[in-house]
DNA sequence: CTCGGTCTATGTATTTATACGTAGTGTCAA
DNA sequence: TTGACACTACGTATAAATACATAGACCGAG
């Protein structure tokens, strides 16, 4: 059986080499090629054909879930598995809704990183534990329970506009940007604009 | 002559493992231990004796500009190497002012992180390029026109704190945060809350 | 000693945000 | 058709923030 062919995905040099250096005593796990954003991993697909692609979402360029979109549409056999910091159910979604067949954060363990690699591998979808967790948590996401509307407000909130400023780019009434915000404080049970573009900013609503 | 004696702090255990599993190949290097946080950076030095710690910036529990801080302190022999994903001069400048006698960006190479722990280890301040190029930038940070007072207050406004309490907390009366916000908006060319946070957050003053 | 910078604080005025309440309109599913 | 939901918007009230201006006290450098 030959080894796994493994292509690393991340702008970060030190993470790319310290995870090449610690997967190159894995017998099965082949690190064929390494690449510093989306365009690039795919770009190199054709030469390098990967088994499974270990990427990241915030990069230059092109970032994870983008890629995985297009890994998913020209090259299905390839199993996308995203390495991530971020742990908001947000991105977990929107990285399975990308087609990508696993999601480990970067806080897991190099053994769970390789058990990982194999799973999507061999057709499994891999979640760590934490990433099963937000998953299955009971808890709705707040996002989920705050309108598009009000989510569109609110991003705008977090680039810096006034209620005012706001009003004007969606031509809509100073009042009626007020009332989104209120009733996404109260569903928040938030008071305060600094919580607010806080909350905006940690789950990928920042608006850049 | 004998190996420098590394210690390697984040809570990312990929990071570790991988720096670790890369630095295994260094004649002159011996990864001595690895911590996760500052204050675990701290305790374990008696016992571990580094020569050189290379440390990141945001870790749970204690963090590396605070941990650099007591090294400085307690451990005077002790070389902190900063190793962060940062790139604002106010987190490069905090880093130094603490202590530490080199800051290197998680974009660099392996090579140049290598480097850069021998530097330190034989007296010298390293930074990276980009990190040197940020440093004499002519550009003035507009945090190095925010008095310390005003960065104190705009932390604490990022933080999510109203006037009035900031007031309370720092016992001064509220006209004078609404003095030292104006001032702040002022200098930055802002006028709502919501870009005050942000640019807080943006620029290492979030009050975290 | 002088001067500049920082911190503190107040007067005055206006705008903005938060919060409670209410309700019309349009859309869609049952 | 009805009801739920989302979007829109206003009345009322209060608190908070923004902005202009001014100035005293203290400290440190020249």
């Amino acid at each position: 059986m030959s080894a796994i062919r493994l292509l690393i995905v991340d702008d970060h040099p030190l993470v790319v080499d310290g995870l090449s250096s610690r997967l190159s005593s894995c017998d099965d796990i082949d690190v064929v090629g390494v690449a510093e954003n989306g365009e690039e991993a795919i770009e190199k697909t054709d030469e390098l054909k990967p088994d499974v692609v270990l990427m990241d979402i915030n990069m230059p360029i092109m970032n994870g879930i983008d890629a995985a979109e297009i890994f998913n549409e020209k090259y299905k056999h390839v199993k996308v598995l995203i390495l991530s910091m971020h742990d908001d159910k947000e991105y977990v979604t929107n990285a399975l809704r990308s087609g990508a067949k696993g999601y480990i954060l970067k806080t897991v363990s190099s053994e769970e990183m390789i058990n990982a690699v194999r799973s999507v591998f061999n057709g499994g979808i891999y979640y760590s534990p934490a990433v099963s967790e937000i998953l299955l948590s009971k808890d709705t996401d707040e996002n989920e329970i705050l309108t598009s509307r009000e989510q569109t407000v609110i991003s705008l909130v977090a680039k810096g506009l006034s209620s005012k400023k706001i009003a004007s780019q969606l031509d809509i009434s100073v009042r009626t940007v007020e009332t989104h915000r209120r009733n996404v404080n109260k569903k928040l049970n938030i008071s305060s604009t600094s919580a607010l573009v806080r909350y905006a900013i940690e789950h990928g609503l920042g608006g850049d």
